[in-house]
DNA sequence: GGCCTTCTTGACCATTTGGTAAAATCGACG
DNA sequence: CGTCGATTTTACCAAATGGTCAAGAAGGCC
């Protein structure tokens, strides 16, 4: 039986878990090519042609992670209720960005890797649906901007510099931990805080 | 003769230089553990044992790069001036950021490399000059907002919400191409003064 | 030109790597 | 408890990888 064709058994299941866990480990730190099929079967616990079993090749394991990551992680910029108090719903978004940062670091890692390297799997989604959730979005920003409810800002950029901030305190953990301690409540409590502040009103004094 | 010991001859200067150009676009791309010295070789134009004449082995290529790559990088925070108008000096420093990573992605993404896997090489020296040199301009900023000019924001935070913001344009480079388009004038313009104006003013209106 | 050093090459090597084949073991279900 | 598919293991392979070695080619300097 070709595995994936039918419903999983419990143990494929349970398996493909105990795989996809051991894999984002491993390719979040050292990227596609630098991991290898050996370290994830080492770090799953399992011998690698019992792995293989469960995913044929390297590079099919490496897409499942990719599968629904971008989903998940677009999934608090979805939320953004264009019907809601502007300055509150990009509060509320930096908040749920950082979160993200700070319970899911490897995701975060593993999709920056995807994009150091020129996004070679993802590119078309980044085209497509990525795009075309993010140009919803922007038009949504740009209404509350245009309705003078909000500073004028190029919405995409700022979209950016939300996505650059918050994933920043997961990708480049080693290095904020190196200038700011490795308390993580401090580290990502006053992140939160910080960046809010700075979103919403900047540094020049009024 | 052992090649490191005495000055370099103009053929030592010239092949060390072609492969460091070509090391950085492979390890860049790949990070350390994904690159391999052939494919190094292959960039540089020139066959394995002759660049493994002039760098003994691939750790010694990438530890090269990593050298001197944090001086360039900070270089623009140290250019801070405590007795500068304070908005003026971090509008000068954002867009210098953004020129950096207009100008040179690939070191940003190496150094994007280093950081994901955890700074294996360059963990003491964040830890060590990193880290003073930040401590000390995170000080400046802070001696201005207690002077009334500027609003409070956690400096440490602020400055990496700038490192994040403009290296994420190198970084990922190929996520903002495929939201913007591929016109680098336009991406790198638009964003610096999208950034200048978040950071100096923010979104929420006055 | 002769000579010494620097540079380059081709052949080679041990290890690692992604992946396969087939046999052995396990587990659910009648 | 026997059987049949699902799972795991052992042994293996060809290619890739980091690196070595000895010999040849090219500079530079008198």
């Amino acid at each position: 039986m070709a595995l994936a064709t039918k419903k999983p058994t419990r143990i494929q299941a349970k398996n493909r878990a105990i795989i996809e866990r051991a894999a984002l480990k491993i390719f979040s730190r050292d990227g596609f090519r630098g991991a290898t099929v050996d370290a994830i079967a080492e770090a799953a616990g399992m011998s690698k042609p019992n792995l293989l079993y469960y995913f044929p090749t390297k590079d099919d394991i490496y897409r499942s992670l990719l599968e629904g990551l971008l989903k998940d992680w677009l999934g608090p910029l979805l939320d953004l209720d264009s019907k809601g108090e502007p300055t509150e719903q990009i509060a509320t978004y930096i908040s749920r960005k950082i979160e993200l940062a700070r319970d899911f670091p490897m995701e975060s890692r593993l999709f920056a890797n995807e994009m150091i390297r020129g996004a070679p799997i993802l590119k078309d989604v980044l085209a497509g649906d990525l795009r075309a959730s993010v140009d919803a979005k922007a038009a949504v920003i740009q209404a509350w901007m245009d309705e003078g409810r909000l500073r004028k800002i190029d919405p995409h950029h700022l979209i950016f510099a939300i996505w650059a901030t918050t994933q920043h305190y997961a990708d480049f953990d080693v290095q904020v931990r190196a200038l700011l301690g490795d308390d993580s409540d401090a580290r990502f409590g006053s992140a939160a805080e910080a960046l809010t502040s700075i979103f919403l009103d900047g540094l020049r004094m009024r």
